[in-house]
DNA sequence: AGTAAATCAATACACTTGTACGGTAGTATC
DNA sequence: GATACTACCGTACAAGTGTATTGATTTACT
C-alpha cells in the first residue's frame, strides 16, 4: 500500500483533519469571500493553531484546491443520491439536480456563493480552473445521460440533440442561480422558469 | 452649478483622468483578477504615480465602484447603439444583446472576465452588489420591452409572459457565457444553443 | 525502552498592503 | 500679486500576509 491512507495508528485522522480545516475555510469564503481568506483566519475558525493548518497543507494554494475538490465531491454525492435511490423518472431527477443550482435555502445559498467565488478565481488560476471544469463536465455528462434516458422512454422528442439540450438546461439553471444570488429575481420565479423550460423539453407533441 | 463638472480651467480633465485610471484597473482585473489589484499596480499600469491615483480616488473601494459603473456604462452604450440605430427587427436586436454575453472575441472575453470578478465580489460587498444589480435590472427591462414589441408585431406568441421569457433568456445567455469563459463548451455551441432558444421563442405556431 | 513519525505550537521574516501626510508646482480668480 | 484650488510626488507607517524554522509532545510499533 505504501502511500495509501492510514486507517490505523498515527496519521489515521489525517484526512478527517484536512476536511475539518477545509470546512472552516469554506465558512470563511461564504462569509467574506475568497480573497479575504487568510491562513490565520482559517486556523481561528477551525480552532486550531496556524502551525496546525500549515502541517496539513503545504501551501495556501493546496488548501484551496483541496477545498474545491471537497465541496465538489459533496455536490457529486448529492447528485448520486438523487440518481441512485428509487426508480424516479428522469424528469424528476433532472429537476432535482438543476434545482440544486438555485439558492432556495441557506445551505444551497452558501454552497453557491462559494462556488461563485471559486469560479471567479478559476479565471486567473489554471489549476483551479482544471478542477472546476472537471466538476462541470461530470455534471454535464449526467445531464446528457438523463436526457437520453428520457428520449428512450419516449418522454422527450427523439429529434432533439441531447448534448445541446443538456448544455441549455445547465446554463439556464446556472444563470438563474447566479441571478438569484446577486438579488436579481427570487428563487420562486427562477424555479418557475426552470419548470417551464422542462415542460417544453418534455412535450412530445410539438 | 457649484459642484458640477468643470468644463474649463483646473479640474477640466478630472473625469477623463479618472476614466484613464479605471481603464488601467480593468486591465489588471482582466489579467490577474480583482483580488490581485493593488493601488501601486494600477498606478504602474496607468503610468502615473501612486499619489496621483490617490488624488483621483479617495479610497480603493471608491475606485472599484467607479470602475464598475464605468464598464457598466460602456455596456449600456453598446446596447443603446444596437437598439437605436436602424429599424432592426426585435429578434435581431435581442440576439445582438444576448450574444454580447458570450465571449466570442478577446474584447468581450475581457469584459466578461471582469464582470465575473465583480459579480463574485458583489456577494460580499453590498455597495458593489447594489451597483451591479442596477445594471442587471436595466438590461432586464430592455429585454422585457423587446419581447413585448415582438409580441405586438405578432412574432412572438401573445400567451407568453414577457417577464418570464426575459428572465429565461437573460439567465441562459449569462450561464452560457460563464460556461464558455471557464472553458466548458465553445462560443459556437453556446451561440447555437442561444439561437435555438430564440427559434423556439419566435415560433408563432406551437 | 527505544525509535521514528505525526502533530502541533510559537516565533521570526521578508513582503505587500491601503492610507496618511507633507511638500511643491502650476493655474485661475480677484 | 495675493489667494485658493488643483494636481500631483515621495515617503512613511502600521497592519497583515504566506511561509520557514525550530522545538516540544504525543503516538505507535519493534
Amino acid at each position: 500500500m505504501g502511500k495509501g491512507i492510514r486507517r490505523r495508528g498515527l496519521g489515521a485522522r489525517h484526512e478527517d483533519r484536512r476536511r475539518q480545516i477545509a470546512e472552516a475555510l469554506l465558512t470563511i469564503i461564504n462569509r467574506h469571500g475568497l480573497d479575504a481568506v487568510s491562513l490565520r483566519d482559517v486556523a481561528a475558525e477551525a480552532e486550531v493553531s496556524l502551525g496546525a493548518v500549515q502541517h496539513y497543507f503545504r501551501s495556501k494554494d493546496e488548501m484551496l484546491l483541496f477545498a474545491l475538490d471537497y465541496i465538489s465531491e459533496r455536490g457529486t454525492e448529492r447528485v448520486q443520491q438523487s440518481l441512485g435511490l428509487g426508480g424516479k423518472p428522469p424528469r424528476a431527477v433532472l429537476r432535482d439536480i438543476l434545482a440544486e443550482l438555485v439558492p432556495t435555502d441557506d445551505q444551497r445559498r452558501a454552497e453557491l456563493r462559494i462556488a461563485t467565488a471559486f469560479t471567479a478565481r478559476s479565471l486567473v488560476s489554471p489549476k483551479l480552473a482544471e478542477h472546476l471544469r472537471a466538476g462541470y463536465d461530470a455534471l454535464y455528462e449526467v445531464l446528457v445521460l438523463l436526457i437520453r434516458h428520457a428520449q428512450d422512454a419516449g418522454e422527450v422528442s427523439a429529434d432533439l440533440d441531447p448534448e445541446q439540450a443538456a448544455a441549455a438546461l445547465f446554463a439556464l439553471a446556472d444563470g438563474l442561480g447566479t441571478h438569484v444570488l446577486i438579488g436579481h429575481g427570487s428563487p420562486e420565479t427562477a424555479l418557475a422558469v426552470l419548470d417551464e423550460h422542462l415542460d417544453r423539453l418534455f412535450s412530445t407533441t410539438p
